[in-house]
DNA sequence: AGTGCCATGTAAGACGTTACATGATTTG
DNA sequence: CAAATCATGTAACGTCTTACATGGCACT
């Protein structure tokens, strides 16, 4: 019981009776993007299922030729939500492409600024929409508690701090006036040697292929 | 090749030849604290043998007793290494319990701050130390560049952000001073009585058990 | 001699995504 | 009436964690 599925969809419905769909939907959306990531079908649907049958939820099936299934919380639901809420959350995990490629960039692309500050403009526009959405968040959720407000200030002054580190790293990259790093045993030559000589390797058979 | 524990064994071998011992043990005290997360040996050791195959990978048995086997990349391994750090970085995906917690916490135990604090200092300990950690770069990291020097600076902002953020979350709780929500359509009053009327009809079982 | 770290690996199972299959309803 | 959206679900596949098994080396 480490891991959330369960617990994320027990907090969705906890806010008002939803179908699978809805969940899926409304929760990318919303607290999704800024504290979880995406949900598929395929996890979701028999997760549901399964909670039904453990007795965490009920379902009422809406008639009305959309067959559609409203998933509510049980006591047991409704008290697995309480235990999880009192239990010291995880340390959260960070998934950063960015960041890895950034910490070994220097050593395959060396002076490629373009296509890093490629990279951090891409970033920058998708951030800059969750910011936006954030600021506005008046407009895009219709409930949220004053507990709900904090989480969501928590996702805004990371945001906000990001925006301002992807202006400051594209000035530096454009006017090459980045911090220096460290190389206390000076191994950067080495690493260039290593990937050279890999590299020519092949090259000669290229060559000779031709 | 959506996902990348292969690059990103790629990406730390590009540093220096390496074990998996070493990756998963210098790769989770460094980056991976920042931008990743935790390796486990069931996966790495397999894909590691995986990578050999494909050919991205070489490796020399190193004897003596224990045994050793030290990777290194091939030209085809620095090849896959440079692509990958030209393609787009996918948009983070950050798990936050905390997060979710609070978008939800008023709704089962509103009023309760006390744990909610407990909550947010036991976040508070281990962001610090990544700080802490981050700040004495050079006691850590024996070689980073000048694009790593980025990527930490990115992860020392939010960090930092986070920092001022926990600080700020204490004070309003134990002063009740939180900032409003939003209730467009008054739900909070249903939220609670759904609430109660599942709990309540365990506990007249509960009581005509006894 | 014992503890802790270095080092590799496997097997079972949990977890998650992708692709597919199906069909109703709403909107332009 | 076509396209988008609402809605549920399964099967195959891939990934990742957990638990176990094994053993050498270093230090106290």
């Amino acid at each position: 019981m480490i891991m959330s599925l369960e617990h994320l969809i027990l907090g969705f419905i906890s806010m008002r009776p939803a179908t699978g769909y809805e969940i899926k939907s409304e929760f990318e959306q919303q607290v999704g993007a800024l504290a979880w990531g995406s949900l598929s079908y395929g996890n979701l649907y028999p997760k549901l299922k399964e909670m039904e049958q453990k007795g965490w939820l009920s379902s009422k099936e809406e008639e009305g030729g959309r067959n559609k299934k409203v998933y509510e919380l049980t006591a047991e639901g409704w008290k697995e939500l309480d235990v999880w809420l009192g239990n010291t959350p995880d340390y959260p995990v960070v998934k950063d492409e960015l960041m890895l490629k950034l910490m070994v960039w220097g050593i395959s692309r060396p002076h490629d600024h373009d296509s890093l500050i490629q990279h951090l403009r891409s970033r920058e526009v998708k951030t800059r929409e969750l910011f936006k959405i954030g600021k506005n968040f008046q407009d895009h959720f219709t409930w949220m508690d004053e507990y709900g407000v904090l989480a969501l200030e928590l996702g805004m002054v990371k945001l906000e701090a990001e925006l301002e580190w992807i202006q400051s790293a594209i000035k530096k990259l454009e006017d090459s006036s980045l911090t220096p790093g460290v190389d206390k045993w000076n191994i950067t030559p080495t690493q260039q040697q290593r990937r050279m000589s890999a590299l020519e390797s092949t090259e000669m058979e290229e060559k000779s292929n031709e």
